[in-house]
RNA sequence: GGUCCCGUAGCUCAACUGGAUAGAGCGGCGGACUUCUAAUCCGCAGGUUGCAGGUUCGAGUCCUGCCGGGAUCGCCA
């Protein structure tokens, strides 16, 4: 149950006795009604803006309208204080005895509890990773590979009905270019001399076990042949095994992506659907032959004032009318890109998420304006931009250089520090703030570490699950009766506490899941586990605060809810962010 | 030059899409271990939210203009 959707309810309902009444006009429109915690705990358990909100339709001052608002909040049985406060809030205190309701939902739900119906079931595609098919996925590729995975996770437990998909550009000129390099390895596992490789190739040894697999089916069948003849077998054979190497990378990661869609699907299924997809806009005046302006302030050396196909994307937002067909006859990128997100939303999905790196930020509004006009305004497209991920060794830079071919590869960083951390850490930030990751502190076992500090908050929890069954061999979590509970024995200001910040995950899940920001489950988890660790050193300084307590199994019980009802709560965040929530640390 | 993103404590970052006295961690200082794992916790210090205007009951958040950093700029993907 979310506690503040449930509680704004009852305030529609005080603001119709109102209407009823004839205190407020019965036109009134209620609009920008939240009702949320307060910042400060000491000004109660929910606060409205109600009466600032809606003091100008109702032509009252709005500490008046809050006066009135309030009386009839206060009849309510599970409030115990209304108080008006500042311009005009209105500050809600529940009674002792609502918050136990938290627990028994979490208790009822369990990993449920904060699952949401705001999707209501409706279909969203989430498109990430989409590395060119040319070699393994580098550590640039994380960051967009894990918030893709993560925000997937988050819509789904949001009951949105998602599909996650990878976009195959296998298509253009640099799956030649990788075909080109595997047939020289291909040559070379005949015994031949290659020498160097060459500018514009890709010289990485992962394509050696790809020349072999290749000399060993073809022999040496393909060595006389004409590129013309050899190029689209080996191409087709090259990504096949790159797309096998990424598939590989992502599972390191523990992601699996539901379709991997080929652009040169477009062009080569039965009808070209980038054709296809030009013909319908060319149908409502959205193509023309035209000249485009050279960019301002540099025009570049080739420069080339040519007349082309381009697509008005100015009349969506964009800033330039773009080009659909290359000088030599071919798409460009961006008319498969249409074409794609075109045949995205003739497959259903009116909702799309595209994550993009940091380089493609420019990319942005065209393909916004692209799906605007492919989709008559219906569809709606969200792109997330992950900026650049920063590598560190105990405080220094890692140096990496990309023309020499050493860049750090995803399974490296993988490797050596384990996908928990990796996972977490890529979303311990916003997705538009660039990120620095250590090699050194994320295996830390410290609070410096947040990774860490949240996983070990839950294998606390099973701590004290082990250690309970010492003095009460049949108290177990799972077998607790959550209606049968004494819950108000639960009255610390650290419980209360606890559970309150308990009470706030399924609005935690709401706002990140419309916000499309699974960086602030991270931060929440973060929080949970700072107020259990709070709580549990309570427990030294005052042993009456302690979670088990022999001559007490009442209270042990009530307290050993509060401390699965947490475990749950982590668990369940963790989960959507596709880390392992362990129940010991080694 | 155009466009987009970012400027918040000494450092790294939050701030629930416009709410109350802007919060955490690190670093600094001072405390708590015969432990339900101190791998943790408690307290103190630290701010003109880059600058200047505007919008309104109310602005770190929205609009405009500057300053500073990054990305990108017909046919690459």
């Amino acid at each position: 149950m979310n506690l503040y959707a449930y509680f704004s309810d009852r305030i529609f309902a005080a603001l119709d006795t109102l209407k009823a009444d004839g205190v407020l006009p019965g036109d009134l429109v209620v609009r920008g009604v939240t009702a949320e915690p307060p910042r400060d705990p000491a000004h109660g358990d929910i606060a409205t803006n109600a009466a600032m909100v809606l003091a100008k339709q109702a032509k009252m001052p709005p500490r008046e309208l809050a006066e009135a608002l309030a009386a009839v909040l206060a009849k309510d049985e599970d409030v115990v204080g209304v108080d008006i406060a500042g311009p005009g809030f209105i500050n809600i205190r529940m009674s002792p005895a609502f918050w136990p309701r938290i627990l028994t939902s979490v208790l009822e739900l369990r990993g449920n509890y904060g699952s949401s119906e705001i999707g209501a079931g409706e279909a969203v595609n989430v498109e990430y990773v989409s590395a060119n098919p040319t070699g393994p996925l580098h550590v640039g590729h994380v960051r967009g590979a894990v918030f893709g995975d993560a925000l997937a996770a988050l819509l789904d437990y949001s009951g949105f009905k998602v599909t996650t998909e990878y976009y195959v550009n296998d298509a253009g000129a640099q799956v030649d270019a990788l075909a080109r390099s595997a047939y020289m390895r291909y040559r070379e596992a005949l015994g031949q001399e290659i020498g160097d490789i060459p500018e514009g190739y890709y010289p990485g040894d992962y394509l050696k076990p790809v020349g072999e697999l290749l000399a060993e089916k073809h022999g040496e069948s393909l060595l006389g042949a004409d590129e013309t003849e050899w190029l689209p077998v080996i191409r087709a054979e090259a990504i096949d095994a790159m797309l096998a190497l990424i598939k590989d990378d992502l599972a390191s990661l523990g992601i699996q992506q539901d379709l991997f869609f080929s652009e040169r699907s477009l062009i080569e299924g039965v009808t070209d659907k980038v054709a296809g997809t030009i013909d319908e806009l060319r149908e409502r005046g959205l193509i023309y032959e035209g000249r485009l302006p050279p960019p301002k302030g540099k025009t570049p050396e080739d420069w080339e004032d040519r007349e082309q196909t381009l697509f008005r994307a100015t009349e969506f937002g964009d800033d330039v009318d773009r080009a659909l067909m290359k000088s030599d006859g071919s798409y460009t990128y961006f008319a498969s890109d249409i074409a794609y997100h075109n045949d995205k939303y003739k497959r259903g999905f009116r909702n799309m998420i595209d994550v993009w790196g940091a380089d493609h930020g420019g990319y942005v509004k065209r393909m916004q304006a692209a799906v605007k006009a492919v989709t008559a305004g219906e569809g709606a497209l969200d792109v997330k931009i992950c900026q650049l991920v920063r590598l560190f060794r105990g405080g220094e830079p890692v140096k990496m250089s990309k023309r020499a071919g050493d860049f750090v590869t995803l399974r490296e960083v993988v490797d050596e520090v384990g996908p928990d951390p990796v996972r977490f850490m890529m979303l311990y930030r916003k997705n538009d703030a660039p990120l620095d990751f250590d090699f050194v502190k994320v295996t830390e076992q410290s609070r410096d570490n947040p990774v860490f500090y949240v996983q070990y908050a839950h294998a606390r929890a099973y701590s004290v699950f082990r250690n309970t069954l010492e003095v009460f061999p049949d108290l177990k979590p799972e077998s607790l009766n959550p209606v049968k509970l004494k819950l108000s024995l639960l009255e610390s200001e650290e419980e209360l506490e606890l559970l309150r910040r308990i009470a706030q995950f399924p609005r935690v899940i709401e706002a990140s899941s419309v916000a499309h920001e699974p960086h602030r489950i991270a931060f929440y988890l973060y929080e949970l586990a700072g107020d259990f660790h709070s709580l549990w050193n309570r427990g030294k300084e005052l042993p009456q605060l302690r979670f088990i307590n022999a001559a007490n199994r009442d209270l042990t019980e009530a307290r050993i809810a509060l401390v699965s009802s947490t475990a749950e709560v982590l668990a369940s965040g963790l989960r959507i962010l596709g880390v392992q929530p362990v129940r010991e640390m080694r």
